[in-house]
DNA sequence: CGCATGGATCAATTCTACTGATCCATGCGA
DNA sequence: TCGCATGGATCAGTAGAATTGATCCATGCG
């Protein structure tokens, strides 16, 4: 046995309603919808059924016999459903799927997530990393935090902060020339990741907009994370986000020797499918987010 | 848990397809709608669960975990409601409550039926008699014969015959008066349920308009069967519908003494709700009728 | 490389579902 | 017994949901 396409569900459903209530109006109020409405639908179905479902009495409806058969296999029908859906939205509100870069969840999730999993014990976080920019039509994920315009179609995106860089390195490093005093100084060191385009964008807003590194032996690492622990250990210079090693800086394992900071245009943006802007999950974490990271904007 | 009201079930019922083919389009074709409209109810589903159900690859939809979580519970949901109706149908089916007057049933239908229901073995026939005109919005009924002028909202009704009557009597009672020869010879003679209305209107049609009744004995039989059955047992004259006793004609138990047959202007009719026609017993019931009365009309 | 396949998007259209007003029959209380 | 309250039916009008057809797009396959 199969359902028609053409089959009126609602009216079914309205059905269940009218069936266990007794009555149209107290069904329409329940349903949210009018006795008029309940009427036509309970007609609809039985135009469908081509039986009778209630016998129409002054006053009061009562169910014909057929009604009276079919009116608890399709309240256990609904239920079952009802069930099933119910059960979905528990499951899926129950964990957080986080996609960003291994940088960010290492240099700033990975400080603050502990925050956020206090206060939704219920919430369970599985973080995913990428370098590319996770497709919520294709990949299971709720949120995503990346670098960009902050323009996605059918997202909806929250600025985060300014994706800044500036030169860094260890101070052991800086000393071996006598400290790291103007921009030409960084040449005379080992670059790491001299492909990086950061660079050239770096030396140009310092006034030095010929410099050309493609010379020197480059050795991509891929991600900012393993750039700064390559200069933490004195092997060169990184050009990195300075807000995601200030504690870095404040151990004195890394110097900041200019003021100045370049940008590539794109900033770092928290990201959500904006269908889904109301589930409690992602109500929740953009709630944290919001407090976490001061230049939050809406 | 409990489905609100404006939850899709429409849309439910096309994701429990989509998900079962794994594809918009062959959904689209087993539910008789296209890929546009399969997509737009998926969507619109995905929107109010705040869940994406698929996701989107090029040349294929899969599901998500929440969309495989989901899919076999609503799978089971509706068939449960696809049973029920399926077992409701078969049941309504299988029997056939006609209403109609006794005389009728007694008459006509007790030599028919027999033929009904060798040709139906799978539908039981139940047999309601009353004077009034059923009500089907009231009671359990599936089709009715009645007499009246073939007019009822909401009803198809089918002429089945004139309701026309003349006197019939015993031979023996003829006898007694040595035969009934023209319509005065009646009055010599008892006349059973002398109030029946259909009295004057005979005579009337026998050109004595004036011919009243009213004084002799009235005894109500209610109904024309048990006025039969009176005069065949020699006890008057009754006035008769001759289609419903040309047995008793045949086997000489009555006379009909004069051709003229009068009629007060209603005739018989075969009636159902208009909403039911196409139910297979109804269908069958019809033409049942159509071959077993000669003068049946659609 | 070019074509076939399957889904997404968009604008236009159809038609369902619903409402509000009104009517009707009846049960119930005064 | 009358009048009113209750619950459903009917009807016309309407907002907006559902659907379609045309077109676009990405990709897997020969």
């Amino acid at each position: 046995m199969k359902l028609s396409r053409q089959f009126p569900l609602n009216a079914l459903h309205v059905f269940e309603a009218a069936a266990r209530l007794k009555s149209f109006t107290r069904a329409g109020e329940e349903m949210g919808m009018t006795q008029t409405a309940v009427t036509y639908q309970i007609k609809l179905l039985e135009e469908h059924l081509g039986e009778p479902l209630f016998f129409r009495r002054p006053r009061q409806v009562t169910l014909t016999p057929a009604g009276e058969r079919l009116a608890p296999k399709i309240a256990e029908g609904f239920s079952v459903i009802a069930e099933a859906i119910g059960g979905m939205k528990d499951q899926s509100e129950s964990t957080l799927v986080i996609h960003t870069t291994a940088t960010f969840a290492t240099r700033w999730l990975a400080h603050h997530l502990g925050t956020f999993q206090l206060e939704n014990p219920g919430i369970a976080v599985r973080l995913e990393t990428s370098q590319d920019m996770v497709d919520f039509t294709r990949a299971e994920a709720d949120v995503a935090i990346r670098s960009g315009k902050g323009e996605w179609p059918g997202l909806k995106s929250h600025f985060l902060m300014k994706s800044h860089f500036t030169p860094m390195l260890s101070p052991a490093l800086a000393a071996t020339i006598g400290g790291v005093t103007e921009p030409a100084d960084i040449l005379k060191l080992r670059i790491i990741d001299a492909g990086d385009p950061w660079w050239p964008m770096w030396f140009a807003a310092a006034g030095m907009p010929d410099i050309d590194l493609k010379a020197r032996p480059i050795s991509r690492y891929g991600a900012q994370a393993f750039e700064a622990a390559a200069a933490v250990a004195g092997q060169g210079v990184a050009i990195l986000k300075p807000e995601f090693y200030t504690d870095e800086l404040a151990l004195g394992r890394l110097i900041q020797p200019f003021d100045l900071l370049a940008s590539d245009g794109s900033d770092y943006w928290f990201v959500y499918p904006q269908a889904r802007r109301n589930t409690r999950k992602i109500r929740a974490f953009r709630e944290f987010m919001r407090k976490s990271m001061p230049t939050f904007r809406d």
